[in-house]
DNA sequence: GTGAAAGCGCTAACAA
DNA sequence: TTGTTAGCGCTTTCAC
């Protein structure tokens, strides 16, 4: 799959050049204390001589040690999972981890490919999204070799084995719905997304929540599924007006999905937060600057890749103790696209 | 950094399973041709039984080989480069390759540092994007390695010994600053981004000579830098608003610019596309449902990510042939926040 | 504090 | 077609 490369300093030859052994050698390179300065100063000498650089991976394959951890997650595209990778990656960096990246485009195969992968290339630890439908277990397989996963922003299978951090989704989708009952509305759209997900399920259930909590009866119409994309959105809000009682407002399963609900009423020469009230999930930063400001759940991706990386590396350390959850808390952010007042029905 | 994992089951012992020697079971780990049915099915079937996982991490050290490719990009936050990342990494992928990830934030010293780990890691091609003012010191020394170099997106320092893949800059900003000077404006400014970088100068460059074909004299003053953030857009276009003599129109340095510059406007009650009239560059996602939409010139990041992959790839193939230089044409996309016509002043 | 020897899991070169 | 031998560059014992 590639070309040969060039002759490598090894540190066999910064020990000659130093007049010391490799073991020696070695214990400067990782700067044990055991050693007199004299022979630390000639070996790093040596090392600068000769323009040496440390073999990392021959290290970790003696020392069956990893400083490499795998981050999988389900799409690049979508601003919510560049966020979480942006959190991610920064704090592993911090700590002097590599990452190796992986994106399985929702794809179970992918995914399984992706852990074999991640398996061949000895990482240390796997930070991952799981995708709907997927298997347990090439994910237990990890855990057997003593590889710790933490699991990132979904919930699929029966996972509480292992590390979670995410969003509450029932909670989130309670809040929206909430919203938007208090804005008067009672016909109210849950509008994308894909039921077989963990995500849909959950903030279908907070969607649920608070219809019957204002005695308000779930209308099976009302819930529109699509792709998670503009596009997605756009046909889904389209056969929410063609319905003959339409609804008054949407809650839409993301921020995308809702860029596309909100393209699709303009379309038709619809206003949202005007003519239809529109509420989303994620809080991208997309969603501050759309016309009009899109009202939406704050997920926090960022937030939740860096306690997940804390949490991976606690693992890689040693930490033995029982699979943690962290269910952060989400927030409501009201903007302009919610505030329509219904029309009568 | 990290914990000690289980045993791993290793080709000898596949190999014992089988009644074959461990380089029997290699070639057959490896899909060669000279090996008979049976041994390959036997192989193979003890690999099942027992559960191997192929070490690449040794197959590498020993072949001196290596599938991995290290991809060093300036900011993940800029969709710009999360779509080239997107087109880069898709396209390794589909060629086998895996991906580690690094981010400079525009550091030169943390590019430094990560072009080692790269070295450190013994990744067998880098795709980079260079940082304004980084030194070419570690860059020639992977090439010297042998390590080939894909650099994108930006030209710093004198790297015509590399492969680059990018876009036309100085057409871009000719592109847009003729399409605002067809509207009717002579007062152009061109709005943030930072002089150091080799992408500001020439679209900036495009940006006079365009200027200068309609007999525009250039205003210094309407050179306006800042730092490539949606705040930095804002706070440049108020201080071209505070000009004794503001102009009608921006080019801005990119869209995250330009939606800054936008959001600028509204704030003081100004209608981007009717009072002033805004051009972009990257065409990011967003551009298209910002509000107006944003005229644009398209750079097509994902095609730059795409083609560096390939060259890499030729490149770690063997391929020797002279440096490439792979500059895309961008073009122009209107939309309506230049729709403005220009106030007299 | 430092060195000698063994070996991580694999592939390369050769021999059979 | 298959086996033998050597060794990638490093860390790990365990001596001294």
């Amino acid at each position: 799959m590639t070309e040969k490369r060039r002759s490598r300093v090894t540190l066999q030859q910064v020990a000659n050049h130093a007049g010391v052994s490799r073991a020696t050698a070695s214990l400067v390179v990782r700067g044990s204390p055991h050693i007199s300065k004299e022979t630390r100063e000639k070996v790093l000498n040596s090392m600068k001589e000769l323009g040496y650089v440390y073999d990392r991976v021959a290290a970790n394959l003696r020392s069956h040690r990893s400083s490499t951890v795998g981050l999988i997650i389900t799409e690049i595209g979508n601003p919510f999972f560049s966020d979480l990778l942006a959190g991610v990656h920064e704090s592993l960096d911090q700590e002097g981890y590599t990452v190796i990246l992986g994106t399985t485009f929702d794809s179970p195969a992918k995914q399984d490919e992706l852990l074999s992968t991640m398996l061949e290339y000895r990482v240390g630890g796997v930070i991952m999204s799981p995708v709907p439908g997927c298997s347990v277990d090439m994910v237990e397989r990890l855990k057997q070799w003593g590889i710790p996963v933490v699991l990132v922003a979904r919930e699929e299978l029966p996972m509480r084995q292992f590390d979670y951090v995410g969003i509450d989704n029932v909670a989130g989708g309670r809040l929206a719905t909430k919203h938007l009952i208090q804005q008067g509305h009672r016909r109210i759209a849950f509008i994308g997304g894909f039921s077989g997900s963990s995500v849909w399920r959950d903030r279908k259930k907070g969607y649920c929540e608070a219809l019957e909590q204002a005695g308000i009866e779930l209308d099976e119409s009302l819930l529109i599924q699509s792709l998670t994309t503009r596009k997605g959105g756009m046909e889904a809000m389209k056969r929410a007006l063609e319905l003959p009682n339409p609804p008054t407002a949407a809650f839409c399963y993301n921020d995308v999905v809702a860029f596309g609900a909100m393209l699709g009423l303009k379309e038709v020469g619809m206003m949202p937060g005007r003519d239809i009230a529109i509420v989303g999930f994620d809080n991208i930063q997309e969603s501050a600057i759309f016309h009009p400001p899109l009202t939406t759940i704050a997920a926090f991706p960022e937030r939740i890749g860096v306690h997940a990386a804390h949490i991976l590396h606690k693992r890689m350390t040693g930490e033995t103790s029982e699979p943690k959850r962290l269910i952060l808390q989400p927030e409501l952010v009201v903007r302009e696209s919610s505030s329509g007042i219904p029309h009568s029905s």
